[in-house]
DNA sequence: CGGCGGGTTGATCACTGTCAAGACCGGTGG
DNA sequence: CCACCGGTCTTGACAGTGATCAACCCGCCG
């Protein structure tokens, strides 16, 4: 009890300098928290968001993993991308007022919830949080311009090696020299995200394996060549 | 020479009203108009910014259209996006400092120049602008979700109705019932931006055509069958 | 034990990349 | 006015890659 009332206020919380709080004196910080919802809880499958209705909140993950995914008029859903701790969910629903996709938990997470309009009111009142915002924005940009560059590789396995190499870099865990990944997304989720089918991404693990590149058990991935994984991702055959 | 110094002022600029200057009350505007350097020409192939140089500045486009591309470490180049008249670049460069890409335009153009640090100023002294400021960046990310979702389609043909559907959102230009649409980019742009071959990109259009949903002569597409052509950018083969 | 969902592997076929050749278009020069 | 030339675009032939369908393995749970 205790314990679950210091991982709700923002100023104990590991994320806060990433966060919005950074952008926010410390003496103003208590008007931040009066519009957080922190630490909701959203089981494995759980939706944050649905698609196309009024958009009205940004979502901070704080543990676990999400995706959102589009689904199109034919009735069948693209993941377009997976929100690791830090990350910030609604961010291209704004100017529209409509959320743009769906959102869902990977695993069992938490997320601090935002309203915006007050969030907006805030920004006024303190320039750098309204530094802040431009810098996430912007940063957000910079990831899709990524994953999109991703896209774009023509062959299976190296668009799979260049979603590795993107994903470590925004997880960065490292453990005994070995670059250890936790994919907690499943085969399923990848192929939709990577715009292939889900017997093309396993024959492409099982390529990058091959190549003494990966080693792999589950969701688990280690690489233990990384110069030989961007080396495939480059590859254009 | 009248006409140039008419153009060159921000007050009666027709895309003023969704640029910058309508997050600033008209009587500063003097202020914006300081801080930008408007209607800079480029002559088609100039290069308005370079990858992997300082990032400084904010670009509108005015007239013409524009490119952008980022040269992976093995020489190839990916066009990433293309920039119409309103369209913002450098948007996403900001945040790291480092332009991510490549700025080209794609024919002779105009654009208005802003440099980045004197515009955050005004932004913190200006709400307005600060709102414009989100509202710009999350439509931005709302555009680049658009076209991850395009590459994610499998089809070549599918992809490239897909293209036309969007570019055709962003331009608007329908005479006599037809959709007409100038596609001021080469096919090896299109083709770079879609991740397929030159020669799929003409074999699609082909497709498109034997399939009664659009016509075209050179760069000039006219859209004949709206229906039709959403219905070939939804099918999965 | 059997069912079930997720993941892998195998076989086949359509699609697209590649290479090659030809068509078209605009510009230049005779 | 016409011939030539370069680049862009299109079309054809072929090979390679990945989608599809199917079977199988595995861990989980009733």
């Amino acid at each position: 009890m205790l314990e679950k009332k210091i991982i709700t206020d923002c100023t104990s919380c590991a994320l806060a300098k990433r966060c919005l709080p950074s952008g926010i004196p410390v003496t103003d910080l208590y008007r931040f928290i009066n519009i957080a919802h922190t630490n909701q809880t959203f089981a494995s499958g759980d939706q944050l968001f649905k698609q196309g209705v009024k958009a009205s909140h940004l979502y901070v993950v704080k543990t676990g993993s999400f995706k959102t995914q589009i689904i199109n008029d034919f009735g069948d859903a693209h993941v377009n991308g997976f929100y690791l701790p830090g990350d910030i969910l609604g961010l291209e629903s704004m100017a529209g007022g409509i959320t743009l996709n769906s959102c869902i938990a990977i695993e069992d997470s938490l997320a601090c919830k935002i309203t915006y309009r007050p969030l907006a009111a805030l920004r006024k009142e303190f320039p750098n949080l309204s530094d802040l915002a431009v810098k996430i924005y912007s940063q957000a940009l910079a990831t899709t311009l990524e994953t999109q560059n991703c896209l774009s590789i023509h062959s299976a396995a190296a668009r799979l090696a260049q979603f590795l190499i993107l994903f470590h870099r925004r997880t960065n865990q490292v453990t005994y020299r070995q670059i250890r990944l936790h994919l907690n997304m499943s085969r399923q989720d990848i192929a939709s995200h990577l715009g292939i089918a889900v017997e093309t991404v396993s024959r492409s693990f099982s390529k990058l394996i091959d190549a003494g590149c990966i080693t792999k058990s589950g969701r688990i991935i280690n690489i233990i060549n990384t110069e030989a994984l961007e080396e495939i991702s480059r590859s254009t055959a």
